[in-house]
This record gives structure tokens, sequence and C-alpha cells, in this order.
RNA sequence: UUUUGGGGCCUGGUCGUCGCUCCGAGUUCUUUGAUCCCAAGGCGCGGGUAAUGCCGCGCCCGACAGAGUUCGGAGAGGAAAGUCCGGACACCAUAGGGCAGGAUGCCGUGCAAGGUUCACGCCAAGCACGGGCACCGCGUUUCAAGGCGCGGUGACGGACAGUGUCACAGAGAAUAUACCGCCCUGCUUGGUGCCGCGAAAGCGGUACUUCGCAGGGUAAGGGUGAAAAGGUGGGGUAAGAGCCCACCGCGCCAGCGGCAACGCCGGCGGCAGGACAAACCCCUUCCGGUGCAAGGCAAAAUAGGCGGCUGGGUGGCCCGUCCAAUAGCCGCGGGUAUGCCGCAUCCUCCGUUGAUCGCGCGCUUCGGCGCACGCGCGGCGGAGGGCUGGUCCGUCGCAAGGCGGUCCCGAGAGAAAUGACGACCGAAUCCGGCGAAAGCCGGAGGAACAGAAUCCGGCUUACCGGCCCCAAAACCAU
RNA sequence: GGCGCGGUAGCCAAGUGGUAAGGCCGAGGUCUGCAAAACCUCUAUGCGCCGGUUCAAUUCCGGCCCGCGCCU
């Protein structure tokens, strides 16, 4: 299963919608935000969509994720580029649990680095029960 | 062999499954293919023109670029860290010089990212080796100071250029000082001896000693202090003192040695001289500032700016084709979000190509256009060389390793790739057994510090362990 | 990534080459019927850590550690 850049989340303003909008779930070492995206897109005028694709909105069914280690939760940079690497992979092998159409934010504890693969795996699988299906479907 | 110290080097391996970023090649898809600078398309039908590379529709073909996909290749460090120094690079400023501010600091040789020069050479963060000087430790020698040897340490210019500070203690602290003590003189208290007088008590004298006072000498000794104003030994003296002498130290002068720092030796001076410049400061040498979030290109929405046109009414006055503000439309330029470049080894040469510039010729509606050439610049390709890493070979070294040649390769992310998971081998360490010991066998255990962010060099800091060399000590064997 | 500033009792902090003010807090006392306020007294710190210079360092110099701020 492939996890390519698109599908990370980038911007900050992206963050703060996903922070300031979302729901959240704790999943011991780490925890888990998501919000559902409009699929209507904000529509902005009839000529701005002819322009070239610079600020095409997201393609609607596409899964984002954002990762978040800071250096007061995980530690120096070892530790914060380990803990991310882990859970891209989790995330990447189930990736097909989110409904579309889903921005996720997995925000690393420091415990992250010291939980087995399969807990960590086991917390993510019994996240993704709980979250809301798509809005279409 | 072990331990300690110093120096140099290395930074676990193999395989499997699934992934990330970049590069190259192939393949599929996507298309504004004449609005100067061009992707100089094709066919058919219809329309139009003085004419066309005119317009519309349909089909086919289609670079560049982008996206997907397949294959191949590459992908963290010795410190990538701290950001402490030096530089490249970029922008800003800049005639030259100075002030301020900051840094630098014994001498010689060599190395060094780089800078500068036509070149020789010079400068450079720092590093290595050797030397000088100072201090410390040990040994040795001397009566002692001191000398000599070995080892270590040193941000090691200047304290007669000037200013300043030296608390407390102590008598006295930088123009030194005189508390105790020591000595001399005078007076005085007591004691002892001797002499004289006296029967004796005693009185007088004198010598030594002693209590106290006054005057003076002294800087040996005590004590205080971080430091007490040349040191040690001897002579000398009332006691002492560079007062005198010897040696040492210090200052000045001359000679000799050394590339130099500096040293040696001789003479003179009885001694001027304290410490602090990581206090201000003086001298030498160097430094313009900011930093890739530098800087450059493209560029939306909203708001605002400028210009033009149109509209109506408002305000102003020197009453107009005026001025100001205002609404709508059009245009312009600037900044921002955002994206791209900077940015992925450098240099030289050759070829090719592109735009700018210069020059020549020709044409021109005087705006420019075309052709040819040229300096410099950029892209692509090729050749050669340097650097980094690796293979192989040679050579040097006791060795780790260094040097030279050869062939191959050259991380580039951007909420930030270089990985996730599993299996096996595996160092340290621990446990058990055997053994005199070294060690062997079995089991447990599962690898330090740590992640590029423009690049290069240095320094510092963190660190499991391993390898090699040197020195010292201890033990064992010969 | 780059640049800059700071660290002194539990808290806020002044300060300088010679053993460190002040305030808040705390403890005890006076006052009061009991408190508060006021007044008096007291306590603890060797100045983030490690080296160096100096007779002497919180201060000067160097290196680490920690905290904060600015530039997109």
């Amino acid at each position: 299963m492939r996890f390519r850049r698109e599908q990370h989340l980038r911007r900050q303003g992206d963050f703060k919608a996903v922070r300031e909008q979302g729901r959240r779930i704790d999943c011991g070492a780490y925890t888990i935000w998501y919000r559902v995206r409009d699929t209507v897109a904000p529509a902005p005028a009839e000529g701005a969509a002819a322009k070239p694709a610079l600020f095409a909105p997201p393609p609607p069914n596409l899964v984002r994720v954002g990762f978040v280690a800071s250096i007061a939760a995980v530690g120096p940079a070892v530790q914060r580029n380990r803990a991310r690497r882990r859970l891209r992979a989790i995330v990447r092998e189930h990736q097909l649990l989110i409904p579309p159409g889903t921005d996720l934010l997995v925000v690393a504890r420091q415990a992250v680095n010291r939980w087995e693969n399969r807990e960590l795996t086991e917390k993510f699988i019994g996240a993704c029960r709980k979250l809301p299906p798509a809005k279409g479907a």
C-alpha cells in the first residue's frame, strides 16, 4: 500500500482546521484527531475555477494524514524521527480503514517509542472503528 | 600479560516482505499546435476576405512540460550537535584616510578551508614539529642561595607612557614602617661582689646585674599578611645594616654566538626594583554590515495606490473644458499567500545551442527588422584534471594506517526522504559447569552518542566498544 | 536554520574584584477578649555547572547546561 506525499498534511491551515474543528481519540501512546472534509469545495468565483491548479482543493475521497512529534513530548531529533516513521508505517498499512475524505492528525507522546509495534497497531485499528463513515456513503 | 597515561584509526553484518525521496531509461495519459518573440501540424466539411499562417466544427498526428507506471541506480555523521572561530556565496553600504568597537599576541620551520598577485611571494581560523623563556614536581649537587638532569604546565608583547586597585589583619602596604625585641646614653628601683669609714646598724664609692622612665641608634629576629622593599654565607659592629666581601639575582654598557626568540662572557652600578594589563590603557597585526528566513524569478483573492473613460449630484473659489471628494467600468505597476530557483563535486578546454550586448553590412513605414562576426554568460554533449567514497595494484611504515596509480560512483528533504517489520549471525555484561590458570562449554542478553537543512575548514562538547603504536609501573618466564 | 538576551533565598529582584541590599512569604513575640493591621526580632542562600587569571571571582576570561525572545 502506498503512501505518497500528497497524502501528507502539510499546511498550517490544515493542521489548525483539524485541531479546531475535529474530534479526538486517545490511543495511549499517541492521540488521533480527525475531521471529515467538506466535500463541497469552498467554491470560489466561477472565473477562479479556470485558473491553473495551484490551489485546487484535494480530491474529495483523498485521505490525508499529518504526524506531529514535538521536542517537548518525544525528545531529540532521533526519537522524533523514529516515532514519526513508525506511526507513518502503521497508518500506511491500514489506511483503507480510514473513511475517504477524512483528515487525520497523529500526535505522538513520549511513550510511543517504548511501545511494541503490535500494541500501536491494535490501538490504531480500534480508533478507526470509531471514525464516522464517509458523508456520501 | 595487566593497569595507567598519550597519540592515531574504525563506528556491527547478512537475508526477506512492504515503503519514501531523487536521478536515468522505457511506456501510457494529459494539450491554448500564430495575441511580436512561435510546437512555423495534416486531412475533410462549412463560412469569410483584396489576401493570408482567416474563422468554426470533426478526425488523425503531436514535441516541451507534467502526472501515472515498469526497470535500473543512489540515499545521514564522526561528531550531521553546540553555533565558538575562519572562509566561500548573496545582498546592502562604500573616493581615500581616521575615530569608535571587536579580535590578536615568545621565536623558527612546515601544513591548512580559502584570499590576494601576471608571477615570485604575502595574509589566513587553526594544527604539527623544534627551540627560547617563565613556573611547578621529582632526583642530584652545594653550608646555603643557586646550578644541573628528567618530566609536566603556560591566553608567553608592555607595569620607567599614563591612570587606577591592593580589603581584612598588621606597627607599617608602594612617597614604606618602628609594636615587641636588640643596642647605646642619662636618670632611677632592687640585688650581689669589692673598696673606704664605722664597735655595729649603716653610709659613701665602684663593677656587674636588674625594675622603670626619657632621648637616640637599628631593621638581624618575633608577630600579621597573598605580598614586609634584593637572597645565601662570611666579615664587621654597641647592636645592626650592601656597611664591606664572595656567590646568586637585578639594571646599564661593550663583546661574542644564534636566522630569531634569546643565550654566554666581561666591565660598571651597591640596587633604581612589588603584584594586577583574563582593570582601564599603550604597542603590534587584522576586521565595512547583514546573513540562504541572504537573495532572485513567477504570482491569486481581498483591500489599498496611480492613470484613463463615463455618470450624476455635493463642497470650494479667481465661476471654469477648474479643483477636491465620490460611484461604475477599463488599464497599470508594487507587495503578500503560494510556487520555483538559490540547491547538490569543482575547474579548464572543445563542439553545439539560446538570449543579451557590441560592431559591420543590407532593408526600413525611422518604431525597428534580417544576415554575418565577436568578448563574456547560461543549457546540453564530449575530453582532461582536482576533491570525496569504494575496488584492485604498487610503495612507505613495527602497526593501525599514509602516499601514488587504476577503474567505478557523487544524498538533497522542505510538517522535512534516507525507513518500518521480521529472521539469522553477533560484541559488552550476567549466571551455571569444567579447569591450577589462561581459557573452554552451555544458557540469558541483544549494541554508545546521536539524524544532513546553502556549502567548506577548524575548535569544543557527547559517546558503547574495538584495532594499532609509544611511554611508565607491576607481575610471570627465559 | 540564523541572530540576540538572561540564570542571585520558596517568589520578585538590587548589586559590586574584598563573604551579597530591599520587598513579599515563613517562624516567634508585642498589642487584642480573639483576630486583622501595625511594630520588634529571627531564619535560610556562598550568586546555574566546570575550569582558568588573581593574594582573593557572584563579578574578569573560556567551555558546558538550562530558560526566554526576534527574523519566515
